[in-house]
DNA sequence: TTAGTTTATTAAAACGATTTAGCTAAGGAG
DNA sequence: CTCCTTAGCTAAATCGTTTTAATAAACTAA
C-alpha cells in the first residue's frame, strides 16, 4: 500500500534503523549514507506513519478541545476568535487540535459532561485537554484529571482548588466599567437590562451594576432592573417596560449586546434619541453593534486573548509547569 | 503507567486476545469469562489505547479540515456555521475532526498550499480530507490525491475533472435573485457595488448583475458599476461616487453585506431614505444586516448546508461511493 | 468407540515506526 | 603489537492493540 520505512531502507541499501536516524537527525551517520537515504526517501515520497510514531513515542501531540455549549449555539459565532487563537498558539508549539462538542459523538456515544472528561484523559490519545464550558464546573468533575496529573485548562469558568488551571473573563470588572462610563457621562437614572438569574455571567454583571451605583452613592431603584434572556426580543420587551416608568431612565446598561440592540430598536421606534435622551451600553462586543444606528458602546470580551492564554497555560502544564488561574479584563469600546 | 489490555487480562485470568474479543463484541466467549473480563476492565478503568488500535486497524477515523483562508480572516466568523455542521455530520458517522489552517504549523512547518495536500494524504493518518479554500484550486493540485484514490472533498471552489467531489455555492444564481428582486420592485436604475476583480465570487456576482439586466432589457450603465474590496469602508467610498452620478440610481446591489452596510451609512448621512429613495441589497447573510436601520435584504449563503453536504460527500467517498459535484442555491431574505 | 464438529480460548504475528544495545572496522595511544 | 576508543551501522525489542491460526475440550453422530 503506502510507503514504509522498510521500503526506503531497502532502496537505500541500509537498515530501517538507519533511515529513522537520518530522517530524525539524531545519532551519527556518514555523509554518504545520509545522501543515499535522503534520496531514497525523496524518490519514494516517504512520510513516516504518525500513528506508529505516536505509539512508540507514547504521545500524539494532539490536544482536545471539549466544548460544552448549548446545542443551538454556534460554537463559532461566539467562540470563533477563541478557537482561532488557540489553534494558532498550539500549532506553533507543535500540537494539533481536535474538537469535540457536547452532544456530538465521541468514541461511540454522544459526549456528555460527567463521563467524558476522565475517559478521554485516560484514553491516552491526547496530550492535554481544553475544557470550554457554558455552565459552572464543579471541582469533583475534574478531580480525577488532577489526580492522574493529566494536563488540562478550563476556559470560561472558574474552578477553585488545587491543580486546576483556568482562564476566565472579568465580567464583574467589565460591567463596572460600563456603569462607570454612564455615570461619568452624568447619568444618574441608570437602568439595567439583566440576563437570566441562573446564568453566572448575568449575575456577575448585575452585581457590578449594583455595586457601582452604590460606590457612587446612587440609590438603587428596583424597577429599573428588568430581566431578559439574552436574546434581542427580550431586550425589546424589557425596554418597553422601562419606558413606562417615570422618571424615565436616562441610560440603560444591557447585560449583552443582543438585548442592547433590541432596546435600541424600541427606543428608536418611539422616537427617542439614543445617546441624547437615553444612552445604551451593551456587553460582549459582537460585530453587529458597530453597524446599528447609532453604533452602541459595548464591553468587549477578549475572546481571542482567552484562546491564546488557554493555549499558553495548557502548554505550560504539559511541560510540567505550575497551574495558574487567570482572569482577563475586558475593555469598553465606543 | 496507564492500564493496558494485559493488565485486564491478568486480573481476569485470561489472555489479552480474549479481552479484546469481549470488549469488541466479536467472536464467541462464555458468559462466565465475559463477566470476568468486564468486571476486570471496569475495576481497572481500562480504556483501549486508540493509537495502538489505529495502527493495527490501519485507520484513525479522523478527517482533516484544511482551511486555506486569508490570515486576518476569522476562520469562524464566516465559516463557523460550516464547521459546526461538518463536525456534527461526521461525528455522527464515527469520525473525528482535526483542523489545520493555512500559515499554521503542520508536521513541523507552516502549511502552504502546494506541498501540503499530497503529503498529508500520504501521511496515512487521516481517512479523508476536506479542503476549504478561498482561492481557486487547479486540478493539478489535487490530481495526486485522485491518483492515490484518497478520499477528499473541496468546499467553496469548483474543480472540474475526474475523481473530484466538490460542494460550492451558487453565487451567480444568488446574485441573479438579488437583482431580479430589485427589478421586480420596479427599479430600473440599478447600480452594482462589485468586489475585487481577482475574486472569483465577485466576478460571478458581477456577471449575474449584467446578465439579469440584459435579461430584462435594461441598459447597462458603466458608471453604475463601482469596484470595492469587500470591506465596509470601500462600500462607503463607492456609495459616495454613486451619489454624484445623475440620474441617481434608485437601487444598489452590493456584492457583499459589509459594503452594503457602508453604502447604507453614507446614504443615511446624506439624508437619503433607504428603500424609498434608494433600495440596497447585499450578499452573504451576515448577522449585522439584521440590525442595521433599516435591516437590509441580503442573499444568504447556506454555509451550514455547505458543511453538511461536504461531510456527506466525504463519507460517501470514504465508503467508496462515486464522486459528486454539487452547487447549492442561496436564497434572498428580507 | 471413533471420527467429526463445535465451542472457548490463546499463542503468536502483525501494524510501522523508534530506540537500545551491540557489533565491526578503523584509528589512536602506549 | 595490543588495547582502547570511536564512528557507523544494524538486529532486535518495544509500544498496545487486533486478528489469524492453532489447540484443547466438549459434544454429536454413526
Amino acid at each position: 500500500m503506502s510507503v514504509t520505512i522498510k521500503d526506503v531502507a531497502r532502496l537505500a541499501g541500509v537498515s530501517p534503523a538507519t533511515v529513522s536516524i537520518v530522517l530524525n537527525g539524531k545519532g551519527k551517520v556518514s555523509e554518504e549514507t545520509r545522501k543515499k537515504v535522503e534520496e531514497a526517501a525523496q524518490k519514494l515520497g516517504y512520510r513516516p506513519n504518525i500513528v506508529a510514531r505516536s505509539l512508540v513515542r507514547g504521545k500524539t501531540n494532539t490536544i482536545l478541545l471539549c466544548a460544552f455549549i448549548k446545542e443551538q449555539e454556534k460554537l463559532s459565532a461566539f467562540y470563533g476568535e477563541l478557537i482561532n487563537r488557540l489553534l494558532a498558539a498550539i500549532s506553533r508549539e507543535g500540537y494539533y487540535l481536535q474538537i469535540v462538542v457536547k452532544g456530538e459523538f465521541f468514541n461511540g456515544h454522544p459526549l456528555d459532561k460527567r463521563e467524558a472528561l476522565l475517559n478521554i484523559a485516560r484514553n491516552s490519545l491526547f496530550e492535554g485537554l481544553v475544557v470550554l464550558s457554558h455552565w459552572p464546573i464543579h471541582y469533583s468533575e475534574v478531580s480525577d484529571l488532577v489526580k492522574e496529573n493529566f494536563p488540562f485548562v478550563i476556559v470560561n469558568q472558574r474552578v477553585e482548588g488545587e491543580g486546576v488551571s483556568y482562564v476566565d473573563i472579568d465580567h464583574y470588572g467589565g460591567a463596572k466599567e460600563a456603569v462607570k462610563y454612564l455615570i461619568e457621562k452624568g447619568h444618574r437614572q441608570i437602568a439595567h437590562l439583566r440576563g437570566p438569574r441562573e446564568h453566572r455571567h448575568a449575575e456577575e454583571r448585575y452585581r457590578a451594576y449594583i455595586d457601582t451605583l452604590l460606590d457612587f452613592g446612587i440609590p438603587i431603584k428596583k424597577e429599573y432592573v428588568v430581566e431578559g434572556n439574552f436574546r434581542r426580543m427580550s431586550g425589546r420587551e424589557a425596554m418597553e417596560k422601562l419606558l413606562q416608568i417615570s422618571p424615565l431612565p436616562t441610560a440603560v446598561f444591557a447585560a449583552n449586546d443582543k438585548m442592547a440592540i433590541g432596546a435600541l430598536q424600541v427606543a428608536k421606534e418611539r422616537g427617542i434619541k439614543i445617546h441624547d435622551d437615553i444612552a445604551i451600553v451593551g456587553f460582549d462586543g459582537i460585530e453587529a453593534v458597530k453597524y446599528t444606528d447609532p453604533p452602541l458602546p459595548t464591553v468587549e470580551q477578549p475572546l481571542g486573548e482567552l484562546g491564546k492564554v488557554a493555549a499558553e497555560l495548557l502548554v505550560e502544564s504539559i511541560k510540567g509547569g505550575e497551574v495558574k488561574k487567570i482572569v482577563l479584563p475586558c475593555r469598553l469600546t465606543e
